[in-house]
DNA sequence: TTTATTAAGTTACTTTTCGTAACCTAGTGT
DNA sequence: ACACTAGGTTACGAAAAGTAACTTAATAAA
């Protein structure tokens, strides 16, 4: 790929929250943690991807994954203080929506 | 694919500015209107793609494609009052990433 | 004691989207 | 006539996403 003369850090982070579903799950968590299945339901992915950007923003550390070891094991996914930064973002495109986007 | 619960006009504005590179590009656009080769030489991705996203970006109404007919014809893209809009989420993901990411 | 159910994923396979490089078209300059 | 530039487009292989079926572990029901 090419390169380019963007400040590093703003293009990544502008590639974390532009991956497909990333800001979605972000603001689905906004409302409090929640369980994979949670999550699975309300948003229009699968599990496969659900399952690879959790691992993802877990590894960037936007999303703590917690395990309660009870029978069974359940298991909620949240925001770190990173992911609740993000707040302001997604807001923003809520506003730029309603805003700008035929209400259907 | 699977249906959600969400406002359909929030999944759509999330859609659009999490297509890939779509966010880049209008923070390239930002600061003033640009030649396609310009944004093409400032930007990490390749000119079919840089092209396509143009297109849907017009058409989305973000984008307007000036057309100067000069000899050679000079093309210029620049955001419209929609696509301006969008500055306080791009100015949220500078500030967010240069808050959180590391410095290299 | 089988059988069923649920959460949280994973695997196998198909379809889209991306990325790279080569090519096209018009007009200019040499 | 020949090369050069802007603004793309085409062809083709690679990577990511979508779908559906399957797995694992534990509890509940028959």
């Amino acid at each position: 790929m090419k390169e380019s003369n963007l400040c590093p850090r703003f293009e990544k982070g502008m590639q974390l929250i532009s991956k497909r579903w990333a800001g979605l799950i972000v603001y689905q968590l906004l409302s409090g943690p929640q369980r994979f299945c949670t999550i699975e339901s309300n948003l229009p992915l699968s599990g496969k991807i659900l399952s690879e950007r959790l691992k993802e923003l877990e590894q960037e550390g936007v999303v703590r994954r917690n395990v309660y070891p009870e029978t069974p094991v359940r298991i909620e996914y949240s925001l770190t203080e990173k992911g609740l930064a993000l707040e302001p973002i997604i807001r923003g495109v809520e506003q730029w929506s309603s805003a700008w986007l035929q209400p259907e």
